[in-house]
DNA sequence: ACCTGAACACCGTTCAAGT
DNA sequence: ACCTGAACACCGTTCAAGT
């Protein structure tokens, strides 16, 4: 096939221009006319290789997880399953606002499809019935979309305002703890444990639940 | 407290317009002049009531899942666990675009904070550790608004233009039967289970592996 | 075939001015 | 205290025109 010229306008590189963008200014900031000039053309040019900026998401998201490889194929199928999962969660959390741009969207690039379907290999392996292992691949994504999504989302005001995760943690905690006790006993019981910012136990602790749940399937 | 005459602008009436804007026009189409057009006043008069649109949105997502009612008590904790996602999923299908409102978005409103409380208070009773109801009360809201994210978000360019959730579903069957058996054998052979339209039982699915994962931590 | 210039309708937000 | 009018900088998208 013909090489495009070093300096012609093709999809990948109008996608390679949107991810520096998105690094950049963030999904709000991104607009056709800054990923134009990142690219060196006008902003009308993008319509040429791209019906509106729908198409242009799509194109971004590919490139956001496009970089996506999957685990060893060491241990059971439930380490696996768990590696399947951080190995998402950091990818996404590699890229600014990666959670927003790839959420709701239908992704179908072949590094993707390579890994569903090794994903998939491995669960039908493991005993799974097909319409679980389909299931259990579907869960999974929803799941660590879900949880990247309020992870990588500025949780109020004052942390887009540029306070720590730790600190609007912190504030969260008084807010819950400063709550009437007689009608809200639990959540000032519990208001150190609904607001720890330890993001990373949390993800692990529902991934348990996900695999634990599935290991029931096979008994 | 001094009641506010019929037409004086409030964040509730606020709140109230920005939702039949959102009924009416999706996110995309919300807009602080179309939301202060609803409300019968100008655009600038909205940053009286609020800081910026982020704001407005903190609002409306309050607003979205005011409706929130705890499930009945009846059934052990796993059915009332349950019952909590179905309900907060059917919250989010109620308004248009909601998850996409909710999700990454703090809300605090009185209605939500009781509906937590009630959760935590069976969860508690059920025999889970405070850390471990607290987890799962996030665990189960992570789900969901990944889910419905999913759910309510067009799949393809070809459904926005008005295809059925059906039609879309069955051309994505079409796209992996036709990829090559060599190299994506999972896919081919699974196309029907990982392009089944049904989300009642895609949601389902998942919801119980939560709950199972959940009780094996009580046993 | 691919890109530009100019235009259109529409944004979020600010601010002096009104009442 | 609350709202308006007018303006600013910036959008997504279209389209005739260029090469």
């Amino acid at each position: 096939m013909a090489q495009p010229s070093a300096r012609t306008l093709t999809r990948e590189r109008l996608a390679a221009a949107a991810l520096t963008v998105l690094e950049r200014e963030g999904l709000a900031g991104l607009s056709m006319r800054k990923v134009a000039a990142e690219a060196g053309v006008q902003a009308a040019s993008l319509y040429w290789h791209v019906r509106d900026k729908e198409e242009l998401l799509d194109l971004l998201a590919d490139a956001v997880i496009a970089d996506a490889v999957p685990p060893p194929r060491t241990g059971d199928w439930r380490e696996q399953y768990l590696e399947y999962g951080r190995r998402y969660r950091a990818l996404l959390l590699a890229k600014r606002d990666a959670a927003k741009v790839v959420a709701g969207r239908l992704t179908t690039g072949p590094r993707v499809l390579a890994v569903l379907e090794d994903q998939l290999d491995r669960l039908r392996e493991a005993g799974f019935a097909d319409a679980d292992a389909a299931m259990a691949s579907y869960l999974l994504s929803a799941y660590v979309q879900g949880f990247v999504l309020q992870e990588q989302s500025p949780l109020s005001a004052a942390e887009a305002a540029g306070a720590s995760r730790g600190q609007v943690a912190h504030a969260a905690g008084e807010t819950f703890r400063a709550l009437p006790a007689e009608t809200y006993p639990n959540l000032v019981a519990l208001a150190d444990d609904l607001t720890d910012p330890d993001m990373d136990t949390r993800f692990e602790f529902g991934l348990h639940r996900l695999a634990d749940g599935l290991a029931a399937l096979l008994e």
